[in-house]
DNA sequence: TCCTTATGCCAACACCATTGACCTTATCTT
DNA sequence: AAGATAAGGTCAATGGTGTTGGCATAAGGA
C-alpha cells in the first residue's frame, strides 16, 4: 500500500509522458483547475484529468496520495488566492467585509474544490495569516479579548460555512442544479393561497432573490450586530 | 429513461422481496438514514442499501428516480425532524432562535446526511411548511416584506451552511478529525508570539473556543441585527 | 559506460449508478 | 371463480469511477 510519492523538489529524474508533456505538483493542480473551470460542474476525475495531461491516470499517483490528497491541494491554493492582494485599510468593518467577499468568491470559483475543502482545519501559512489578521483587526478595534474571540470565530466559520453551501450548489451535477433552481418559479410559485399565504404573498421577492448567495446579507448583518455591541462597549 | 415511480401514495400491489421484505418510502429512507450513521458517507451506495433491505439495488429506482432523489427525501425527512414538536410562541427572536437551534440540532444528529443533503432545495411539504413559517414570523413581527424576505433567506441559509460545516467536522474519518482538531493544541498555540502577536495573546480563549460550533453566536448576531433593524423602521 | 531506480504505462480489480428485459403475483374486473 | 392488467420484483449488462501491482524505459550518478 504504501506509494513512495516523491515530495516535489525531491524530483530528479524528470520523464516526459508519452505525448511529450513533463509534468509537475504545479502543473496537475492548475490543469485541475482549468478543468473544474471550463468542464463545470462535470467534474474531475483521475482519468479525465490524465486524459488532459496526455498521461495515464495511474501517473497521478506518483504525485498525490489519491484524488483527495489532490483536493486538499488545490483547496490550498484557493487560500492562496483570496488572501492574494487584500491588504488592512484600518477602517475594521471594511476590512473584514472585503476579506469575507474574498474568502467566499475564491472558493466559489472553484466549486467542486470548495465543497471538498470548506470545512478543513489546514493550519498552513496562509490560513494562519488570515486568523492572525482577522484576530488583530477586532482586537485593534477596540473588542476585548473574549467578544474579539467569538466574533472572529464566527465571522471565519460563516464564511465558509456559507462558500461551502454556496458551492455546493454550484458544484451539482447539471439536472440536479437546474431543478434546484426552478423550484421557485415552479413548486413555490404555485402554492395555494390559503394554505401558505406568506410565502404566497412574496412570491416574487423569493423568485428574484433565492438563486443568489444570502451570503452578503448574513455578512452585513454579523458586522452590524459586531458594530452596535462594540458601541455598547463604548458606551458602558 | 421515462422510469414512473409511482408516488407513496398510489401504490397498491406490495410485494415483498425475495427475502420477505416489504418495502415502502418511510422503510427505504430510515434504512439510509441507519446505514449513513453507522458506515458514513461513503457508506450509502444503492447495492448496499439493497442488500441492507433484502432487495435488488434495481429495485431502488421503483420508489426514486435515482440516488439523488433519494438524497433529497432524506433532506426532508431531517428537516421534519427538525420541526416536530416546534410550535410558534409568538415572540418572533425566540421562535426563530430556536427553530434555528432545532435545524442545527436535526442535521447533527445525522452528520453524514446533513453532508449529503444541507444544501439542496427539496420543494417537499416539510422543508415547505418550514419556509412558511419562517417569513410568517418575520411578516408578523412587523418586517415589510422585501426585509422579510432578505432575512429569511440569510437566516435559513445560515442554518443550513453552519449544519453542513459543523456536520462536515464530524462526518470527518477518524484520524482526520482528531488531527484537525488537535490544530488549536498544537500548531497555533505555539506560534511565535513575535510574528503572530493577536493568536498568542488570545490561545487560551481560542483553544476553548474552537472547537465548539459558532453557529448560536452568528444565530444571536443575526437575530440581533434583525431586531434592531425593526426598532429602526418603526423609529423612522 | 553501466547500474539504479524514478517514473511512466498497461491491464486488471472492485466498486459505482443506471437501464432494459423479463417474470411473478396482487389486485381489479367480469 | 377466472382472467386480465400492470406494479413491482429480479437479472444481466453498460460504461463510468478510484486504485493497484507489474513491467519497461530512460535519466542521471558512478
Amino acid at each position: 500500500m504504501a506509494k513512495p510519492v516523491v515530495p516535489e523538489d525531491a524530483r530528479r529524474r524528470r520523464r516526459p509522458t508519452r505525448r511529450g508533456v513533463v509534468l509537475s505538483e504545479r502543473l496537475i493542480v492548475e490543469t485541475a483547475l482549468r478543468m473544474l473551470r471550463e468542464h463545470g460542474s462535470a467534474g474531475l476525475s483521475a482519468r479525465r484529468l490524465g486524459a488532459a495531461l496526455g498521461a495515464d491516470p495511474s501517473t497521478l499517483y506518483r504525485y498525490f496520495d489519491g484524488m483527495d490528497a489532490l483536493t486538499l491541494a488545490i483547496g490550498e491554493e484557493l487560500i492562496g488566492r483570496a488572501l492574494d492582494g487584500w491588504a488592512v485599510t484600518g477602517q475594521w468593518r471594511h476590512d473584514l467585509r472585503e476579506l469575507g467577499l474574498r474568502i467566499h468568491g475564491a472558493y466559489l470559483s472553484h466549486p467542486q474544490a470548495a465543497v471538498l475543502t470548506a470545512g478543513r482545519v489546514t493550519g498552513r501559512p496562509r490560513e494562519i495569516a488570515a486568523d492572525e489578521a482577522v484576530l488583530g483587526i477586532l482586537r485593534t478595534a477596540g473588542f476585548p479579548d473574549p467578544e474579539a474571540v467569538l466574533i472572529y470565530h464566527a465571522f471565519i466559520d460563516q464564511s465558509l460555512a456559507f462558500a461551502a453551501l454556496d458551492a455546493g450548489a454550484l458544484a451539482l451535477s447539471e439536472p440536479s442544479r437546474t431543478s434546484d433552481e426552478g423550484q421557485w418559479e415552479s413548486t413555490y410559485a404555485r402554492l395555494p393561497a390559503d394554505e401558505y399565504p406568506h410565502i404566497s404573498a412574496t412570491r416574487r421577492l423569493l423568485a428574484a432573490r433565492m438563486n443568489h448567495s444570502a451570503y452578503p446579507v448574513a455578512l452585513d448583518m454579523l458586522l452590524a450586530s459586531a458594530e452596535s455591541r462594540l458601541q455598547a462597549l463604548r458606551a458602558g
